[in-house]
DNA sequence: ACAATAGTGTCTGTCAGACATTATATG
DNA sequence: CATATAATGTCTGACAGACACTATTGT
């Protein structure tokens, strides 16, 4: 059935490059906790078009190196930070014919989250031009192409998904107290939330577990967790409540 | 900034014909419900590759005619349906290098719900080969390429919208019953519902409004209604639970 | 009158928000 | 021991589930 001669005979004759499609890349929202503030990385774009302008870093399907669009995401991200086993997910596909003035253009745009702790290591690994920008700024800054409006839904989705998931889990190094975590909650939200439902929500939801490990300030020591067993990205049964802001 | 003499210079020479660009393509998994079954519209396919094999209706961007992505799908539903307006939403893009035989190739899946009684008009405006498949048989079928996959996660994603959204209102017609609607859920769900708190929900969502009609039938006559303001799209604070199959 | 379907009353359970209270370090 | 921070107790409120009950039609 998949391969009947006629089928055979067509894919031979078959040649891609007769064809045109659309340019298709990969672009990246990567974000990070840094300073206590969400950041997201942003390149410096060294080549036409849009050279020199700011940008999400992305970049072309590799049709030998990639054998999925994850992979791509994935080299993507290496490449621009040494980062290996990120949190990663697709946002959303853009396509448009105005997009990119090379002609029409259809971007797959991924998020990923990484460890504060990680992002240590990224300056060096560089050879990009590349710097962490807070989301505030990066959203008023302008960015290359549609990037801002990338940007914005990419930011939408880890706002939206925080409020029902504990996908920021993911932004955390190894260890962390639940203070901690509330407050990258807090950072990405921009809201306050309760504590004790907080706490109740996380320590039910089996997705942290305790280090026996105490984190000793100046005050009060606090329990040090780790992430558990389940997925930072299953769902709570009800969304966190955000009234004002 | 964005059309320096070096950047116009650097456009005039590009020719996107001198790169190799995955093939792009638009799939769609158009649902209705049809003798109170969910199913979904396959098409024979006409040509190579995979000709005569059953897929889900999809095409080439018309990169003079489409503006952007959304375009393209409301093409294709409208070429295969005939069908304006329907709810449609991108579900995932889908990019591998062995998923069609032509090589490295990229599909957005996006999905539609159409109006039951909008889908009469359908027979008559395909010349293509199409019919509609409930979902179960669809799902069994060895569908082209990975279409199998796509139908799977296209069906994922509208139960899992269906059990925080009212998103099956979009397959209602002009009118229906609360009983009807739930019906749908229920199809959709592959669970019953409680009558009492379905309908608690969906009055109180101001996503519904009385017609002040009757559907007089065999006993008590069905208040009518039809589909409010809201979209049918917004989040409901808690999702349905679902608990055996 | 009866059967069948439409629609309601009301109790329970779960889980988030509010906020007062207790616990345990350090200086 | 004072104070800041960590952690808990417990009440309320919103909303889904369960299920018994009432209402209104056609036959």
């Amino acid at each position: 059935m998949a391969g009947s001669r006629a089928e055979q005979q067509f894919l031979r004759r078959y040649d891609r490059r007769e064809f045109l499609a659309p340019l298709t890349t990969v672009d990246m929202a990567i974000f990070s906790i840094i300073d206590g503030q969400l950041k997201v990385l942003l390149v410096e774009r060294s080549n036409f078009p849009a050279k020199g302008e700011l940008a999400l870093p992305g970049g072309f399907v590799d049709e030998v190196r990639d054998a999925d669009l994850l992979e791509t995401a994935h080299r993507k991200l290496t490449e621009k930070t040494g980062i290996e086993s990120p949190y990663l997910e697709q946002v959303a596909t853009i396509g448009t014919s105005t997009r990119d003035p090379r002609g029409w253009s259809v971007t797959i745009l991924h998020f990923a989250l990484i460890d504060s702790s990680a992002v240590v290591s990224t300056a060096a690994s560089v050879a990009e031009v590349s710097k962490w920008v807070s989301v505030e700024e990066a959203s008023n800054f302008n960015l290359a192409f549609d990037h801002t409006d990338l940007l914005a839904m990419a930011i939408d989705r880890l706002r939206s998904k925080t409020r029902y998931t504990a996908l920021p889990l993911a932004l955390m190094s190894e260890t962390f107290t639940l203070t901690e975590l509330q407050t990258v909650f807090e950072v990405i939200l921009e809201v306050m939330l309760e504590k004790k439902s907080f706490r109740r929500r996380l320590l039910d939801s089996g997705l942290i577990e305790e280090t026996g490990i105490f984190q000793h300030g100046t005050h009060r020591p606090a329990a040090l967790f780790r992430r558990g067993a389940g997925s930072a990205n299953s769902e709570f049964p009800r969304s966190l409540e955000i009234h004002g802001s």
